[in-house]
RNA sequence: GGGUGGUUUCCCGAGUGGCCAAAGGGGACAGACUGUAAAUCUGCUGCAUCUUGCUUCGAUGGUUCGAAUCCAUCACCACCCA
C-alpha cells in the first residue's frame, strides 16, 4: 500500500485535482509539497496538528515539504474579525511567531539541505515589495471576477451582512501567486490546505497553467477535522489548545483528547496518530464503556508525538491517579503559592482563583456554592475557609468534575 | 457623497424616564445521572469587604429629584441611492 492509499483510509484527504497524477507523484516520493501557516499567534495549536503529521507520513515517504509561513498576508490580517487587534502585528512579531513555529514543526519535521528535507519560506520575502500595478497586470488579468463569485468561500461571505471587502477577495490572487512563485523558485508541484481553502487552491493551478502553460501544479485538501456537532476541533473555553506547552500544558493536551466527543475517537486517532491502520481497524468496532481505552489511546500517542514519551507518561499516570485511583500522584498538575501569599493564611477562593479555575472571585464562590469544589476529598463550603502553611504539606484541590492541581507552597 | 436604521452585560437579542444589574435564548460554569462520552434534568452567569455596597447599556456633555431609555456633539457599523 502507498502512502497515498494510506492517507485516503485514514480519511484525509478531501478533494484532489488529478487523483491519478497526485497518487504517483506522492507515492514515488517526487512531490514538493507546499502548505500555508499564517503566523497570527507564536505557536502552533491543534487546528494545525493535522497539517503537520501529514507532512510528516509525506516526507517520511520521500517527499519534500514546504512551510510556507504567510509573513506577508499576515501583515494585514484578516479583515473580518470584528475589533480585534490583528492588523497591529509587526514585522518583529510576525518574525518572532515564524521562529516558534519553525521550532515547533521541527518536532514532525526534518529540516536541511537534503532532497527529502523540508524548506521553510515567508511569502513576506516576495509579497511585501509587490508593486500593485506590476501585479495587477500579470496576476489581476488571469481572474475573472464572475467565477470567483461562483466559489464557494465567497459565497458564504456575499450572504453575510458585512458582504466581503476586496481584500478578502484579493486573498485569493495573494494565495495564488503564492503557488506560483514556489512552482517557479522552488520546483514546487503540489499544494495542500484546508478543504476550505480548496477555491484558492484551484486558483493558483490555474494561474501556474496560465502563466507558463504548464499542467503539471496540483492541489490536494485535507479534510477539516470536525467534531460531531459539526463545530471546530480544538477549541476549549480557553481558547484553543496549543502545542507549546508552556501555552497548553502536557497535561492538559492530554486531558483535551482523552475528552473528545465517543463519535470522534476513531476518527481523530485516524487522522492524527502515526499507528499502523492494521492496529487501529479493530477499534472501529469498539463501542460503550470500550471506546475509554480508545480514547486513552488517542490521548497517550498525540501528547506523545507533541511532548515526548516522558511526558505522555506523566499526563497519563496523573490521570490515572486523578479519575481512576492508583495512579501515581508525583505527577499532577502542580500550582505552588510563595510564603507571602500564605503568611496570614489564605482564603479558599483566592486559591481557585490562582489556580485558574475561576476568573474572578465571584465565579469561585459560586463553583463553591454549589458544592464544587473539594479539598483533598472533602467538599469545601463556607466561602471563607482560610488555609495555613500548614495545610499545604498535601493540598489537592478539585474545581467541578474534572480540574484538580496539587498546591504547594515555596 | 446623500438618505435611513443601528451601537445593551461572553454571543444573539428585549428594554423607549423610576418596579433595571437589565426579559428570553445560546454558550460557559456547577450539581444529579454516567463511561473523565453524549443526551437529559436542576442551578447559575457584572464586581467586591456578598442579607449590604460599587460600577455597567459606543464616547463625551446636558435636561431631570431620577436616564440604558430624552437632547446635543463625536466615533463606529449596517442597509438603500450615487
Amino acid at each position: 500500500m502507498g502512502i497515498y492509499e494510506e492517507l485516503v483510509e485514514r480519511g484525509l484527504i478531501a478533494q484532489v485535482t488529478d487523483e491519478a497524477k497526485v497518487r504517483e507523484l506522492v507515492n514515488a516520493g517526487k512531490a514538493t509539497f507546499y502548505i500555508g501557516f499564517d503566523p497570527t499567534a507564536d505557536s502552533l495549536h491543534v487546528g494545525h496538528f493535522m497539517a503537520l503529521c501529514l507532512m510528516k507520513r509525506l516526507q517520511e515517504a520521500g517527499n519534500k515539504p514546504v512551510a510556507l509561513v504567510g509573513g506577508g498576508t499576515g501583515m494585514i490580517g484578516d479583515p473580518s474579525g470584528r475589533t480585534d487587534m490583528r492588523s497591529m502585528m509587526t514585522n518583529d512579531i510576525i518574525d518572532h511567531n515564524c521562529d516558534c513555529f519553525r521550532k515547533q514543526m521541527a518536532r514532525f519535521i526534518h529540516f536541511g539541505e537534503g532532497a527529502s528535507d523540508a524548506m521553510m519560506v515567508n511569502n513576506a520575502d516576495w509579497l511585501r515589495d509587490l508593486n500593485f500595478m506590476n501585479f495587477m497586470r500579470e496576476v489581476g488579468v488571469h481572474f475573472n471576477v464572475n467565477n470567483m463569485l461562483r466559489a464557494r468561500a465567497y459565497e458564504n461571505r456575499m450572504a453575510r451582512e458585512g458582504g466581503l471587502t476586496f481584500f478578502e477577495m484579493s486573498y485569493m490572487l495573494l494565495q495564488a501567486y503564492d503557488f506560483y512563485r514556489l512552482y517557479c523558485d522552488k520546483g514546487c508541484n503540489l499544494q495542500f490546505g484546508g478543504d476550505d481553502q480548496w477555491s484558492n487552491m484551484l486558483a493558483g493551478s490555474d494561474l501556474i497553467r496560465k502563466k507558463t502553460g504548464h499542467d503539471d501544479a496540483y492541489a490536494m485538501t485535507i479534510t477539516l477535522l470536525t467534531k460531531s456537532d459539526g463545530t471546530k476541533m480544538g477549541k476549549t473555553s480557553g481558547g484553543a489548545v496549543w502545542l507549546d506547552p508552556e501555552k497548553t500544558s502536557p497535561y492538559d493536551f492530554y486531558q483535551y483528547w482523552r475528552n473528545v466527543d465517543d463519535g470522534d475517537v476513531i476518527k481523530c486517532i485516524k487522522m492524527l496518530t502515526f499507528l499502523p491502520l492494521e492496529e487501529i481497524r479493530p477499534m472501529e468496532s469498539w463501542e460503550g464503556e470500550k471506546l475509554n481505552e480508545a480514547k486513552d489511546i488517542l490521548a497517550y500517542e498525540l501528547t506523545k508525538l507533541v511532548h515526548g514519551e516522558q511526558e505522555a507518561e506523566k499526563a497519563r499516570e496523573a490521570s490515572k491517579a486523578l479519575f481512576a485511583g492508583g495512579g501515581d500522584s508525583a505527577n499532577l498538575p502542580q500550582m505552588t503559592l510563595s510564603e507571602a501569599d500564605v503568611a496570614d493564611g489564605i482564603g479558599i477562593l483566592d486559591i481557585i482563583v490562582k489556580a485558574g479555575f475561576a476568573a474572578t472571585k465571584n465565579e469561585a464562590r459560586r463553583a463553591l456554592t454549589q458544592g464544587g469544589v473539594t479539598v483533598n476529598g472533602d467538599k469545601v463550603d463556607d466561602p471563607k475557609t482560610v488555609y495555613e502553611k500548614k495545610d499545604f504539606a498535601d493540598f489537592v484541590l478539585k474545581k467541578g468534575k474534572k480540574k484538580f492541581v496539587k498546591v504547594v507552597v515555596e
